[in-house]
RNA sequence: GCCGGGAUGGCGAAAUUGGUAGACGCGCAGGUUUUAGGAACCUGUGCCGCAAGGCUUGGAGGUUCGAUUCCUCUUCCCGGCACCA
């Protein structure tokens, strides 16, 4: 008799007979009960997976089993988000030509992939890079152009000066270059955007209708960051009282105009080249070379809070119409231009920024607003700066009025004189699509010098830009040797005439195409779309099928980290949102349904190559099997909250794969027919519902914890199982251990697959105890504990009279008559003396 | 600073509706078996105490017959955002 579990043999024969059998392949015409149940999928910046990895691709893959087994017709696939930076960076690391480490990634993931035992459809991958899927993702981009959603404008890049590269925002840290560490500076450059901007009101909505995890909802809602506020008009003059022109700021607290007392603009605010018309020249000099060095700090210096705040008084005044009062109007580095309208009312006494600026600059501070202090002194000190919740004085029509409802009664009062406009103002900005990039899907864009000198162009807003005609996607990525980013932010495939010379599809002059490629994000936001209709007939000539996607989408259940809480997610609700105002598609939302996982931590740290305490599942495979570390990865915690990884606990879990390997395998030799104890029945079928209910909410630990009773409770009866007992046991453990199963499974007798079966149903019957226990407290402490039958459990005068025979119970009530009883039927009573 | 999420034995954790705190596992201790190691099996294991008993869910209060669970304050840890006007 076998007593080891042979876990590399057993693994081997059934990759082999499911792939063999196409066992997991979805029959995606003919499904009757669709189920899509997707995993965010990976990027390949690394030689393979790692632990961390796995745990999601298991943690999802338990519950596209459980599906299963419930009766659905289940999809599970799997692809790699290998285009873009993170990829491309790793082969830099490793000194591969990023086309050539592509290939090497793909062969390893997939080779571990294929070993966790998840249910993956392999006949429908997708990987980014491929043309036949960037050639779609590049018909996004064409589309959004030709809606008007697409549109070019100046904008920053990080630009990292040692490196002489551009960089992404996630690999600027605190500042600094991810890998040399030197100051990152800003550098403009031509950009194409998306206006995701124009959807903001619709993403936020559309949150209400969303089955997601809370915080992930809440992120979502915080980076869309809708405000309602107003933009307040100031007539600027000089000190002479000539007008110059006007200054908008943006404001969510108009209440506080009583206590305005300056007014402040970026330093790279328009009003400053009309102001340098006005003023002297001097101002004009001081001004000049206060924004020439905000420019040169870093962006991280410059919105570092606490920073000493510095600015330069223009010499101008700015009318608050309000009261008549002429404030100065400064140039500050600490007012942003991307925020609000780049202007700032001050208001020192009600904003503890202001008020620093107000101090290091000498300007007055007034106090309009009192707080639950009542202290109506004048403020001098930052802690004394009032930006709670509080009551209007100083503040003529408004004193006495609570700051909620004065806020509404300024902005009415404001509106009403025409001095201001209501505005919401959102957090989200528009979507940077350029990349100054190699490894990424070329923007499909033509650029004719002709068309755009005589203002021509495909459309009005953009002269002189063409998309590429769809016959002519994709536009390939062309294998080049200096593939590596250039100076000055010039993007590797600029410095290739072969690439870039082609003829404008509207006048056919010579014209240039878009050199930078697309963000990694495009790639994956419309990858949920793709999977269903591959293999389809349409596969060829559209993005997705019409019918596929019909029956197939939304995914059903999306599961993922919530790192991608904003971006990722934000950008497929987007692309979503515009597929379907296009008419692609009858849906808004990709993801009615999303839950988020934990993360895998070890050594007190999330797993990660930086910290340098990744895990290689492969030699724990090798060593224990994959079902064993399924199920020690799923042990750890819930799937929500992630876990900490040691090696000492998956070792207690080879224990009890063992333990179930020995107790099926000494079941099926003793000869299975035996009748087993009411225990075990009872135990069954608690295990089953206990099994069920967990796995639906994903506290994958407790449902282990719930079959290792089982097997604890078989062991201390007999060891061994009757063959149908055995059989649903193992159905309930397949989801999680699934090479052990069906490898049980066929030696049972059971048809191919175990994975194909029915989850096995519980009957109530054995759910209810004969006698329970019944728990006597005294003044609400545990005194003692007796076992009455459940008829008499649930009655409160046998229950007292039972408990008062207790001579535990007794020695507390001391004798006295209890001055209160509370009963619980069939849980507890609790005597008040 | 703001927004989230946490804190329970030596460790990972459980407690689904306010009702037996610590399921399940790791580790540890003792034992059986074994030439030995390993494996397997049995017993014990929150803390203090010989015991009776007392104490115990980061800390301090509160509500309640009863609080890991609800409320207020507070400390620390993790994640995200951030001179957002």
């Amino acid at each position: 008799m076998s007593f080891v579990y042979p876990h590399s043999e057993i693994e081997a024969k059934w990759q082999k007979a499911w792939s063999d059998k196409k066992a997991d392949v979805t029959d995606i015409a003919n499904a009757k009960k669709p189920f899509y149940n997707l995993m965010m999928f990976p990027y390949p910046s690394a030689e393979g997976l790692h632990v961390g990895n796995m745990y999601a691709f298991t943690g999802t893959d338990i519950y596209g089993r459980f599906k299963r087994l419930q009766g659905f017709d289940v999809f599970e696939p799997i692809g790699l988000d290998g285009f873009g930076i993170h990829s491309e960076n790793y082969a830099f690391k490793v000194g591969k030509h990023p086309v050539e480490q592509a290939k090497r990634s793909e062969k390893n993931f997939y080779r571990q992939l294929s070993l966790i035992g998840c249910m993956y459809d392999w006949s429908r991958t997708v990987q980014t890079y491929d043309p036949g899927y960037y050639r779609w993702t590049q018909w996004l981009f064409v589309q959004m152009f030709r809606h008007g959603l697409a549109y070019r404008a100046k904008a920053e890049v990080n630009w990292c000066p040692s490196c002489k590269t551009v960089l992404a925002d996630e690999q600027v840290i605190d500042g600094k270059c991810e890998r040399c560490g030197n100051l990152v500076e800003k550098k403009a450059l031509e950009q194409w955007f998306f206006r995701i901007t124009a959807y903001a009101g619709k993403l936020l909505e559309n949150i209400n209708s969303l089955k997601w995890s809370e915080k992930v909802l809440i992120a979502q809602q915080n980076w869309i960051g809708k405000k309602e506020g107003i933009n307040i008009t100031y007539p600027v003059v000089d000190e002479k009282g000539t007008n110059i022109g006007e200054v908008v700021c943006f404001t969510t607290r108009p209440d506080t105009n009583y206590g305005a007392t300056f007014v402040v603009i970026a330093p790279e605010h328009p009003f400053i080249s009309i102001l340098q018309r006005v003023i002297k020249k001097e101002k004009v000099d001081a001004i000049v070379q206060y924004t020439t060095q905000a420019k040169k700090v870093s962006p991280q210096d410059r919105i570092a809070q606490g920073r000493k705040k510095t600015g330069v008084d223009t010499g101008l005044l700015c009318i608050n119409q309000l009261t008549g009062h002429k404030m100065p109007l400064y140039v500050s580095d600490f007012v942003v231009m991307g925020v609000g309208t780049g202007a700032v009312v001050g208001v020192p006494g009600h904003d503890l920024r202001d008020f620093e600026f107000a101090q290091s600059m000498g300007l007055p501070v007034l106090r309009v607003v009192v707080g639950s202090d009542g202290n109506k002194d004048p403020i001098t000190k930052p802690e004394e700066v009032q930006e709670e919740d509080g009551v209007m004085i100083n503040s003529g029509f408004l004193d006495g009025v609570p700051i909620k409802d004065a806020i509404e009664k300024m902005k009415d009062y404001l509106v009403q004189k025409g001095w201001a406009k209501r505005v919401t103002t959102y957090h989200l900005r528009d979507w940077l699509i350029s990349r100054q990039r190699y490894w990424g899907p070329p923007i499909p864009m033509i650029h004719c010098a002709t068309c755009e000198a005589s203002g021509k162009g495909e459309r009005s807003d953009t002269p002189g830009w063409y998309t590429v005609p769809d016959a002519q996607l994709p536009v390939a990525l062309p294998y080049i040797e200096d593939y590596k980013p250039g100076d000055d932010g010039i993007a590797p495939l600029a410095k290739h005439k072969e690439f870039y010379e082609t003829p404008c599809p509207g006048c056919g002059a010579a014209a240039t195409r878009e050199t930078d490629v697309s963000d990694t994000f495009l790639d994956s936001s419309w990858y949920f779309l793709r999977y269903p209709s591959l293999g389809s007939a349409s596969e060829n000539t559209a993005p997705f099928d019409p019918e596929v996607t019909k029956k197939w989408l939304p995914v059903t259940m999306y599961t993922g980290g919530a790192e991608h809480s904003v971006l990722h997610l934000m950008y497929s609700r987007f692309v979503t949102i515009v597929l379907k105002e296009w008419g692609y598609l009858d849906f808004e939302e990709p993801f009615p349904n999303f839950f988020a996982h934990g993360l895998v931590i070890k050594e007190g740290a999330k797993m990660s190559k930086s910290k340098g305490n990744v895990v290689n599942p492969d030699e724990y495979i090798k060593l224990y099997g994959t079902d064993a570390l399924r199920l020690y990865l799923m042990f750890m915690g819930p799937f929500s909250e992630g876990g900490d990884f040691r090696d000492s606990g998956m070792e207690g879990m080879h224990r009890w794969v063992n333990r179930v390997w020995r107790m099926a395998t000494s079941s099926l030799e003793v000869g299975t027919d035996t009748v087993a104890s009411d225990i075990l029945v009872k135990n069954l079928h608690k295990t089953i519902k206990k099994v069920g209910e967990d796995t639906a909410r994903r506290h994958y630990n407790t449902a282990i914890a719930a079959m290792m009773e089982f097997t604890n409770c078989v062991a201390d009866n007999n060891g061994t199982l009757p063959l149908p007992m055995l059989k649903d046991f193992l159905v309930i453990l397949a989801p999680f251990a699934p090479y052990l199963t069906e490898e049980l499974w066929e030696r049972a007798g059971g048809t191919f697959s175990i994975h194909k079966q029915v989850w096995p149903k519980y009957d109530d019957k054995y759910l209810t105890e004969q006698s329970v226990p019944v728990v006597i407290q005294v003044n609400g402490k545990l005194r003692d504990t007796v076992y009455i039958d459940i008829e008499s459990a649930s009655n409160q005068e046998k229950v007292e009279a039972i408990s008062l025979t207790s001579e535990k119970a007794q020695k507390f009530l001391g004798g006295e008559k209890p001055r209160k009883i509370i009963f619980v039927p069939g849980k507890l009573i609790n005597y008040v003396v």
